[in-house]
DNA sequence: GGCGACCTTGGGAGCGGTTTCAGGTAGTTA
DNA sequence: TAACTACCTGAAACCGCTCCCAAGGTCGCC
């Protein structure tokens, strides 16, 4: 056997693979994507072709920011329709700046309360040109500013917060180089950005109701003390306290960390404290959950013995054994105004202060609470 | 006033807007972004000027497919950290085909089961490359199919579905174009591609721990009939029945819609029904919960005068009065393997089959049910 | 009738990367 | 030492779209 040129070689097997590639685009098939079949993609480039008019004008109607003769535009929209084209998002963020796409930083997907605001802000956003891009913030501030330097890598044209626990001078940075909405949290230098409901209040709300009901000695389980949240509500049930007269007492009130083990532990430490209570006031529903199995461990009735109140009104509250009484938080709504308003300050750069940031909470009352009056 | 030629204007104005972006590019403002202040972006150009390469090296580095010189490398490196380089997703996706993105289409966020899969995806893909992008089908084929066509128009790299309705029809012409996985769902003609729990074992298991606890009249509530979990799980229900020598009673069946209200309903339909039964396993575990309310309200005490079993585990489910006894499927666990499974199939073209995609379910056994054996 | 202004349109220069291709250098072998 | 290989590297061609600029056509008006 003659031995060949490796040169000579080389350049035959690149003619060859030129060969297939021009067979493969004669075929409509596409090179790449783990060589699986694949229809060629079409460009603007063929729409222009097939309309009969350049890319430029393609472009105009895609957008519509320019005038287009009526004619033009209706050959190109047939050409869309025809060839069944979709623009490329990349190449549109590339050379436009914006990449239709809002980042969403949640807190423990998978938890009641911060899923049914990610359900209203997808809702919101759905039928917009815009999609969400969801990470996960795991209440770790570490974990949170990675998440958005995640976000704004992925050159995001907006971001909306829920939750979470990073430091206000951080997100001001963050608001600085993006627009930004934050939902169902308090960040004292940024409130004209923040969705939230006047935890203070609701909090003072459900004491005063229990009070009402002929309660005096309510016992309070907190949310993680670090947490705005979880300070907002406390004062809130300290608040109407004192306005009724009743002075707060250290020890009804135990720490807990939202969950319902939490709440499980926080009653039980409450039932060994040896202080009498005829109510109980969770910071929310998961932790009034936990409270209550305490209760049934130990045979203690709700409402008969016990009352209990919660606070969110998670989906399960209705169901429990008795109904929960507690203060609904629109988180369906909130993420949905969530999303609206950042559309809203992206759509115009002159709207970047928010109105109505405070959604209402609302007494849900049903079976959890006994009238001891 | 003297006349200006409206062309002198003109052009004057155009030269004016020349100088002010000068002055911004010198002053490191980017002349978008509602005119927000904005750091200059810095791109793989910048780099390779600081490290005093090419930058096809700086890519090279980057990518790490191509040898590089080790000192070059350092170098490239050392720019990078010291300019805070982040590449620019857009680019990257249209100039290599490649978008590290991944579509997810879920069903009803904010619903307990579903979105603890979605937890298992999302930190499934954490730490890697890919960031996913969720879309919500709210269990409509129409919904879904658009969803699944804007993720296909995001450019995903790859598909995750979790639950739905598509029909197998459109989710193979799917599973041509991009990888897919499907979770919580079996479909015929993609076995290889569906992670899911066995439903009909599931359903098997509970209904003969009822029996062996000495239940034979054991009603159930059902999902959904359209949907296939709930027909698996009714079969796998009845076939225990008969295998144990009882002989089903549709009477003992009814169809609820997997939320509590449904729940409450069916139970309140089969007390009505005059038919005498002993136990109720609902085919998931809000059902379970909306049950237990009926019975609450009519004094019937759980487990003493009623067993009740559900399906899933959900997160609420511990903290029932009783804690409810359930099956387990392990959802964070189903949506950790289907993150890692789209990406061992984009990692590497050849490995398109998964393995071991039925995950075991695990019964939970907890009070709320009585043994009168 | 001619001139300037406005409106529409096409051409083409980026956007910031990846990838091909060709060239340069060092190392190996005859 | 010449010839050839292997390995790096840089230049340049895209990827598909947006947007600026300039050219051509109309139209109104002096």
């Amino acid at each position: 056997m003659k031995p060949v040129s490796i040169a000579a070689f080389t350049e035959e097997m690149q003619v060859f693979g030129r060969k297939i590639k021009h067979l493969c685009s004669l075929y409509s098939l596409d090179f790449r994507h783990n060589n699986r079949r694949m229809k060629k993609k079409i460009t603007i480039q063929d729409i222009a072709a097939t309309a009969n008019v350049s890319k430029s004008t393609v472009s105009r109607v895609l957008n519509g920011n320019t005038p287009v003769a009526e004619s033009k535009k209706k050959a190109v929209l047939e050409a869309i329709e025809q060839l069944d084209f979709q623009p490329n998002i990349f190449a549109r963020g590339l050379a436009g700046g914006r990449s239709m796409t809002i980042g969403i930083m949640t807190q423990n997907i998978g938890s009641a309360f911060y899923d049914r605001i990610m359900n209203g802000i997808t809702s919101g956003f759905s039928g917009s040109e815009y999609t969400p891009i969801i990470v996960d913030g795991q209440w770790t501030s570490e974990l949170e500013e990675n998440a958005i330097q995640t976000l704004l890598g992925r050159q995001v044209d907006g971001l909306i917060l829920v939750g979470g626990t990073t430091s206000s001078v951080f997100l001001k940075q963050v608001q600085q180089k993006k627009p930004l909405v934050i939902c169902a949290r308090e960040v004292p230098d940024l409130m004209d950005y923040c969705i939230y409901v006047d935890n203070f209040q609701g909090a003072y709300e459900v004491t005063k109701y229990l009070i009402k009901a002929g309660h005096t000695e309510i016992a309070h389980i907190s949310g993680i003390k670090a947490h705005e949240d979880s300070i907002k509500r406390c004062d809130g049930y300290k608040q109407a306290l004192i306005d009724n007269g009743i002075e707060p007492n250290d020890n009804l009130i135990v720490e807990g960390s939202f969950s319902g083990q939490s709440g499980l532990l926080a009653m039980e430490s409450l039932l060994m404290r040896g202080v009498s209570f005829s109510a109980v006031f969770a910071c929310n529903d998961e932790m009034a959950q936990g409270a209550r199995l305490a209760l049934h461990r130990r045979n203690i009735r709700v409402p008969e013995d016990m009352s209990l109140v919660g606070f969110d009104d998670s989906p399960g509250s209705p169901y429990m054994t008795p109904p929960l009484t507690t203060m609904r938080q629109p988180a369906v709504e909130m993420g949905q105004k969530a999303a609206l308003e950042i559309m809203n300050i992206l759509a115009d750069s002159d709207y970047n202060t928010l109105e109505n940031t405070v959604v209402g909470s609302e007494l849900v009352i049903r079976e959890s609470v006994l009238n001891i009056r």
